[in-house]
DNA sequence: CCTCACGTTGAGGTAACCTCAGTAATCCCG
DNA sequence: CGGGATTACTGAGGTTACCTCAACGTGAGG
Protein backbone atom coordinates (compact mmCIF):
# COMPACT_ATOMS: atom_id res chain seq x y z
CA UNK A 1 0.00 0.00 0.00
CA UNK A 2 2.79 2.75 0.35
CA UNK A 3 4.64 1.40 -2.69
CA UNK A 4 1.12 2.04 -4.17
CA UNK A 5 0.50 5.61 -2.69
CA UNK A 6 3.96 6.33 -3.92
CA UNK A 7 3.81 5.32 -7.52
CA UNK A 8 0.26 7.23 -7.63
CA UNK A 9 1.80 10.31 -6.98
CA UNK A 10 4.82 9.66 -8.55
CA UNK A 11 2.78 8.88 -11.89
CA UNK A 12 0.42 11.88 -10.92
CA UNK A 13 3.66 14.28 -10.95
CA UNK A 14 5.07 13.21 -14.20
CA UNK A 15 1.56 13.88 -15.45
CA UNK A 16 1.69 17.45 -13.98
CA UNK A 17 4.97 17.59 -15.54
CA UNK A 18 4.25 16.95 -19.15
CA UNK A 19 1.13 19.40 -18.50
CA UNK A 20 3.26 22.31 -17.33
CA UNK A 21 5.82 21.68 -19.82
CA UNK A 22 3.37 21.91 -22.85
CA UNK A 23 1.41 24.57 -21.35
CA UNK A 24 4.67 26.98 -20.72
CA UNK A 25 5.92 26.38 -24.39
CA UNK A 26 1.92 27.27 -25.94
CA UNK A 27 2.38 30.29 -23.74
CA UNK A 28 5.81 31.59 -25.15
CA UNK A 29 4.53 33.82 -27.66
CA UNK A 30 2.82 35.90 -25.57
CA UNK A 31 5.80 36.41 -22.82
CA UNK A 32 3.74 36.29 -19.94
CA UNK A 33 5.03 36.28 -16.20
CA UNK A 34 2.62 33.46 -14.01
CA UNK A 35 1.10 36.39 -12.32
CA UNK A 36 0.56 38.30 -15.42
CA UNK A 37 -0.87 35.25 -17.22
CA UNK A 38 -3.45 34.56 -14.07
CA UNK A 39 -4.35 38.11 -14.03
CA UNK A 40 -5.51 37.59 -17.45
CA UNK A 41 -7.48 34.43 -16.53
CA UNK A 42 -8.60 36.34 -13.34
CA UNK A 43 -9.66 39.24 -14.87
CA UNK A 44 -11.69 37.29 -17.65
CA UNK A 45 -13.39 35.64 -15.17
CA UNK A 46 -14.55 38.67 -13.00
CA UNK A 47 -14.42 41.08 -15.44
CA UNK A 48 -13.74 44.14 -13.43
CA UNK A 49 -11.54 44.12 -10.07
CA UNK A 50 -10.05 46.52 -8.32
CA UNK A 51 -6.48 46.54 -7.61
CA UNK A 52 -6.25 45.18 -4.14
CA UNK A 53 -8.68 42.00 -4.70
CA UNK A 54 -6.84 41.45 -7.58
CA UNK A 55 -3.80 41.05 -5.34
CA UNK A 56 -5.71 38.90 -3.40
CA UNK A 57 -6.93 36.30 -6.18
CA UNK A 58 -3.40 36.25 -7.43
CA UNK A 59 -2.19 36.08 -3.88
CA UNK A 60 0.82 38.07 -4.50
CA UNK A 61 1.53 42.40 -2.34
CA UNK A 62 -0.51 44.72 -3.32
CA UNK A 63 3.29 46.18 -4.22
CA UNK A 64 3.63 43.61 -6.65
CA UNK A 65 -0.08 43.73 -8.36
CA UNK A 66 0.81 47.58 -9.23
CA UNK A 67 3.31 46.37 -11.09
CA UNK A 68 2.13 43.15 -12.70
CA UNK A 69 -0.89 45.74 -13.82
CA UNK A 70 1.27 48.39 -15.69
CA UNK A 71 3.11 45.98 -17.16
CA UNK A 72 -0.20 44.47 -18.71
CA UNK A 73 -1.48 48.22 -19.02
CA UNK A 74 1.88 49.22 -21.36
CA UNK A 75 0.91 46.13 -23.62
CA UNK A 76 -2.52 47.39 -23.96
CA UNK A 77 -3.88 44.45 -22.14
CA UNK A 78 -5.49 45.80 -19.41
CA UNK A 79 -7.03 49.14 -18.46
CA UNK A 80 -7.30 51.19 -15.71
CA UNK A 81 -10.46 52.92 -14.41
CA UNK A 82 -11.68 55.15 -11.11
CA UNK A 83 -14.16 52.87 -8.59
CA UNK A 84 -17.14 55.20 -9.67
CA UNK A 85 -18.38 54.14 -6.10
CA UNK A 86 -15.31 54.67 -3.87
CA UNK A 87 -12.65 57.67 -5.83
CA UNK A 88 -9.56 55.99 -4.05
CA UNK A 89 -9.95 52.51 -5.53
CA UNK A 90 -8.68 51.22 -8.99
CA UNK A 91 -10.65 49.20 -11.72
CA UNK A 92 -8.94 47.08 -13.47
CA UNK A 93 -10.50 45.60 -17.04
CA UNK A 94 -9.66 43.88 -20.19
CA UNK A 95 -9.29 46.03 -22.91
CA UNK A 96 -10.98 44.33 -25.94
CA UNK A 97 -7.09 43.52 -27.30
CA UNK A 98 -6.89 41.60 -23.82
CA UNK A 99 -10.41 39.93 -24.43
CA UNK A 100 -8.76 38.50 -27.60
CA UNK A 101 -5.35 38.11 -26.55
CA UNK A 102 -6.63 36.12 -23.52
CA UNK A 103 -9.05 33.84 -25.56
CA UNK A 104 -6.16 33.02 -27.66
CA UNK A 105 -4.09 31.74 -24.47
CA UNK A 106 -7.20 29.94 -23.42
CA UNK A 107 -7.04 28.38 -26.78
CA UNK A 108 -3.38 27.77 -26.62
CA UNK A 109 -3.79 26.32 -23.06
CA UNK A 110 -6.42 23.89 -24.51
CA UNK A 111 -4.99 22.88 -27.24
CA UNK A 112 -1.55 22.03 -25.13
CA UNK A 113 -4.10 19.70 -22.76
CA UNK A 114 -6.23 18.58 -25.03
CA UNK A 115 -2.70 16.91 -27.21
CA UNK A 116 -1.82 15.13 -23.92
CA UNK A 117 -5.64 14.14 -23.19
CA UNK A 118 -5.72 13.00 -26.70
CA UNK A 119 -4.41 9.55 -25.35
CA UNK A 120 -7.76 8.55 -23.27
CA UNK A 121 -10.73 6.86 -24.49
CA UNK A 122 -14.55 8.12 -23.50
CA UNK A 123 -14.20 5.87 -20.59
CA UNK A 124 -10.83 7.07 -19.58
CA UNK A 125 -11.91 10.40 -19.11
CA UNK A 126 -14.97 9.30 -17.45
CA UNK A 127 -12.69 7.59 -14.88
CA UNK A 128 -10.69 10.16 -14.37
CA UNK A 129 -12.99 12.92 -14.47
CA UNK A 130 -14.50 11.14 -11.23
CA UNK A 131 -11.42 9.96 -9.51
CA UNK A 132 -10.09 13.77 -9.83
CA UNK A 133 -13.17 15.12 -8.26
CA UNK A 134 -13.02 13.04 -5.10
CA UNK A 135 -9.57 14.41 -4.96
CA UNK A 136 -10.41 18.00 -5.36
CA UNK A 137 -12.52 18.40 -2.07
CA UNK A 138 -13.47 21.12 -3.92
CA UNK A 139 -12.17 24.52 -1.65
CA UNK B 1 -15.90 17.63 -25.99
CA UNK B 2 -13.84 21.71 -25.37
CA UNK B 3 -15.26 21.66 -22.11
CA UNK B 4 -14.48 18.46 -20.91
CA UNK B 5 -10.50 18.67 -22.17
CA UNK B 6 -11.13 22.47 -20.20
CA UNK B 7 -12.53 20.39 -16.76
CA UNK B 8 -10.37 17.71 -17.11
CA UNK B 9 -7.31 19.61 -17.19
CA UNK B 10 -8.67 22.23 -14.41
CA UNK B 11 -9.50 18.91 -12.26
CA UNK B 12 -6.01 18.29 -12.68
CA UNK B 13 -4.64 21.28 -11.93
CA UNK B 14 -6.63 21.61 -8.56
CA UNK B 15 -5.61 18.47 -7.20
CA UNK B 16 -1.99 19.14 -8.39
CA UNK B 17 -2.51 22.11 -6.27
CA UNK B 18 -3.35 20.59 -3.05
CA UNK B 19 -1.07 17.83 -3.23
CA UNK B 20 1.79 20.52 -3.93
CA UNK B 21 0.64 22.13 -0.75
CA UNK B 22 0.56 19.50 1.39
CA UNK B 23 4.00 18.50 0.32
CA UNK B 24 5.41 21.69 0.60
CA UNK B 25 4.19 21.83 4.31
CA UNK B 26 5.34 18.80 4.63
CA UNK B 27 8.86 19.55 3.83
CA UNK B 28 8.84 22.50 5.68
CA UNK B 29 10.68 20.98 8.92
CA UNK B 30 14.00 20.36 6.79
CA UNK B 31 14.05 23.60 4.83
CA UNK B 32 15.42 22.81 1.57
CA UNK B 33 15.70 24.53 -1.56
CA UNK B 34 13.63 22.84 -4.23
CA UNK B 35 16.89 21.88 -6.39
CA UNK B 36 18.00 20.53 -2.90
CA UNK B 37 15.09 18.60 -1.85
CA UNK B 38 15.40 16.85 -5.36
CA UNK B 39 19.17 16.53 -4.99
CA UNK B 40 18.43 14.57 -2.08
CA UNK B 41 16.26 12.37 -4.02
CA UNK B 42 18.23 11.69 -6.99
CA UNK B 43 21.03 11.09 -4.82
CA UNK B 44 19.26 8.36 -2.76
CA UNK B 45 18.51 6.71 -6.17
CA UNK B 46 21.98 6.95 -7.85
CA UNK B 47 24.30 6.17 -5.27
CA UNK B 48 27.10 8.67 -6.05
CA UNK B 49 27.15 10.84 -8.57
CA UNK B 50 29.61 13.49 -10.33
CA UNK B 51 28.65 17.08 -9.32
CA UNK B 52 28.56 17.63 -13.46
CA UNK B 53 25.80 14.54 -13.90
CA UNK B 54 24.27 15.86 -10.51
CA UNK B 55 23.55 19.29 -12.34
CA UNK B 56 22.28 17.34 -15.75
CA UNK B 57 19.19 15.81 -13.07
CA UNK B 58 18.93 18.70 -11.64
CA UNK B 59 18.66 20.16 -14.94
CA UNK B 60 20.34 23.09 -13.74
CA UNK B 61 24.11 25.33 -14.43
CA UNK B 62 26.98 23.07 -12.88
CA UNK B 63 27.69 26.36 -11.04
CA UNK B 64 24.72 26.44 -9.28
CA UNK B 65 24.78 22.78 -8.47
CA UNK B 66 28.30 23.70 -6.58
CA UNK B 67 26.31 25.99 -4.55
CA UNK B 68 23.40 23.67 -3.94
CA UNK B 69 25.78 20.82 -3.19
CA UNK B 70 28.36 23.23 -0.49
CA UNK B 71 25.18 24.46 1.02
CA UNK B 72 24.05 20.39 1.83
CA UNK B 73 27.16 19.51 3.20
CA UNK B 74 27.83 22.20 5.58
CA UNK B 75 24.43 20.86 6.77
CA UNK B 76 26.27 17.33 6.95
CA UNK B 77 23.68 15.52 4.79
CA UNK B 78 25.63 14.95 1.66
CA UNK B 79 30.25 14.24 0.68
CA UNK B 80 32.50 15.09 -1.51
CA UNK B 81 34.61 12.40 -2.53
CA UNK B 82 37.23 12.65 -5.62
CA UNK B 83 35.95 9.93 -8.16
CA UNK B 84 38.62 7.08 -8.31
CA UNK B 85 38.41 7.07 -11.81
CA UNK B 86 39.03 10.61 -12.39
CA UNK B 87 40.67 12.94 -10.26
CA UNK B 88 39.50 16.01 -11.74
CA UNK B 89 35.68 14.51 -10.95
CA UNK B 90 34.04 14.85 -7.61
CA UNK B 91 31.62 12.33 -6.20
CA UNK B 92 28.86 13.27 -4.08
CA UNK B 93 27.15 10.82 -1.67
CA UNK B 94 24.66 11.11 0.60
CA UNK B 95 25.74 11.01 4.42
CA UNK B 96 24.35 8.63 6.72
CA UNK B 97 22.96 11.47 8.15
CA UNK B 98 21.63 12.26 4.62
CA UNK B 99 20.14 8.77 3.85
CA UNK B 100 18.39 9.10 7.16
CA UNK B 101 16.93 12.45 6.37
CA UNK B 102 16.24 11.82 2.89
CA UNK B 103 14.08 8.61 4.65
CA UNK B 104 12.44 10.69 7.18
CA UNK B 105 11.97 13.64 4.07
CA UNK B 106 10.10 10.81 1.98
CA UNK B 107 8.09 9.09 4.71
CA UNK B 108 6.70 13.28 4.91
CA UNK B 109 6.26 13.01 1.12
CA UNK B 110 4.32 9.80 1.46
CA UNK B 111 1.83 10.61 3.96
CA UNK B 112 1.54 14.10 2.52
CA UNK B 113 -0.04 12.33 -0.63
CA UNK B 114 -1.34 9.03 0.96
CA UNK B 115 -3.81 11.88 3.02
CA UNK B 116 -5.24 12.70 0.10
CA UNK B 117 -5.30 10.04 -2.09
CA UNK B 118 -6.70 8.13 1.21
CA UNK B 119 -9.80 9.60 -0.44
CA UNK B 120 -10.04 7.22 -2.95
CA UNK B 121 -11.36 3.03 -3.02
CA UNK B 122 -9.27 0.52 -4.39
CA UNK B 123 -11.15 0.60 -7.69
CA UNK B 124 -10.70 4.07 -8.14
CA UNK B 125 -6.74 3.60 -7.88
CA UNK B 126 -6.55 0.89 -10.19
CA UNK B 127 -8.44 3.57 -12.49
CA UNK B 128 -6.48 6.41 -11.98
CA UNK B 129 -3.06 4.63 -11.97
CA UNK B 130 -4.21 2.89 -15.52
CA UNK B 131 -5.14 6.48 -16.76
CA UNK B 132 -1.91 8.33 -15.44
CA UNK B 133 0.20 5.75 -17.09
CA UNK B 134 -1.51 6.33 -20.48
CA UNK B 135 -0.80 9.82 -20.19
CA UNK B 136 2.28 9.43 -18.92
CA UNK B 137 3.75 8.08 -22.06
CA UNK B 138 7.12 7.54 -20.17
CA UNK B 139 9.71 10.27 -21.07
C1' DC C 1 -12.57 67.37 11.13
C1' DC C 2 -10.05 63.38 11.88
C1' DT C 3 -8.97 59.02 11.07
C1' DC C 4 -8.82 55.23 8.17
C1' DA C 5 -8.46 52.97 3.65
C1' DC C 6 -6.81 52.77 -1.33
C1' DG C 7 -3.42 52.89 -4.66
C1' DT C 8 1.22 54.39 -5.85
C1' DT C 9 6.01 55.07 -5.32
C1' DG C 10 10.82 54.51 -3.83
C1' DA C 11 14.24 52.04 -1.57
C1' DG C 12 16.00 48.00 -0.34
C1' DG C 13 15.92 42.88 0.20
C1' DT C 14 15.49 37.83 -1.07
C1' DA C 15 15.77 33.16 -3.32
C1' DA C 16 17.20 30.52 -6.75
C1' DC C 17 18.74 30.51 -10.38
C1' DC C 18 21.78 32.36 -14.71
C1' DT C 19 26.26 33.73 -17.65
C1' DC C 20 30.99 34.86 -18.18
C1' DA C 21 35.80 34.71 -17.06
C1' DG C 22 39.58 32.89 -14.85
C1' DT C 23 42.29 29.21 -12.01
C1' DA C 24 44.03 24.62 -10.82
C1' DA C 25 44.28 19.91 -11.36
C1' DT C 26 44.02 16.17 -14.31
C1' DC C 27 43.16 13.48 -18.45
C1' DC C 28 44.05 11.89 -22.95
C1' DC C 29 45.77 11.80 -27.67
C1' DG C 30 49.00 12.11 -31.08
C1' DC D 1 56.14 14.19 -23.56
C1' DG D 2 53.42 18.29 -24.70
C1' DG D 3 49.22 20.68 -25.45
C1' DG D 4 44.49 20.99 -25.68
C1' DA D 5 40.28 19.43 -23.54
C1' DT D 6 37.73 18.43 -19.34
C1' DT D 7 36.24 18.84 -14.28
C1' DA D 8 35.30 21.56 -10.66
C1' DC D 9 35.75 25.93 -7.96
C1' DT D 10 35.50 30.89 -7.50
C1' DG D 11 34.15 35.69 -8.08
C1' DA D 12 31.48 39.15 -10.22
C1' DG D 13 27.48 40.55 -12.00
C1' DG D 14 22.69 39.89 -13.84
C1' DT D 15 17.70 38.30 -13.85
C1' DT D 16 12.97 37.31 -12.40
C1' DA D 17 9.36 37.60 -9.55
C1' DC D 18 8.38 38.39 -5.83
C1' DC D 19 8.75 40.63 -0.67
C1' DT D 20 8.64 44.48 3.29
C1' DC D 21 8.65 49.07 4.97
C1' DA D 22 7.79 53.95 4.86
C1' DA D 23 5.79 57.88 2.82
C1' DC D 24 2.43 60.37 -0.02
C1' DG D 25 -1.96 62.09 -2.11
C1' DT D 26 -6.58 61.46 -2.30
C1' DG D 27 -10.86 60.30 -0.88
C1' DA D 28 -14.39 57.96 2.48
C1' DG D 29 -17.13 58.07 6.50
C1' DG D 30 -18.33 58.66 11.32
Amino acid sequence: MHAEEESLSEAFWAVARRLRHRTKVALEPWDLSPSQGRAMTVLARHGDLRLSSLADHLRIAPRSATEVVDDLQQRGLVERRPDPADRRAVLVTLTPHGMSVNTQIQAARQAASARIFAALDPEDRRDLSRVLEKLREDS
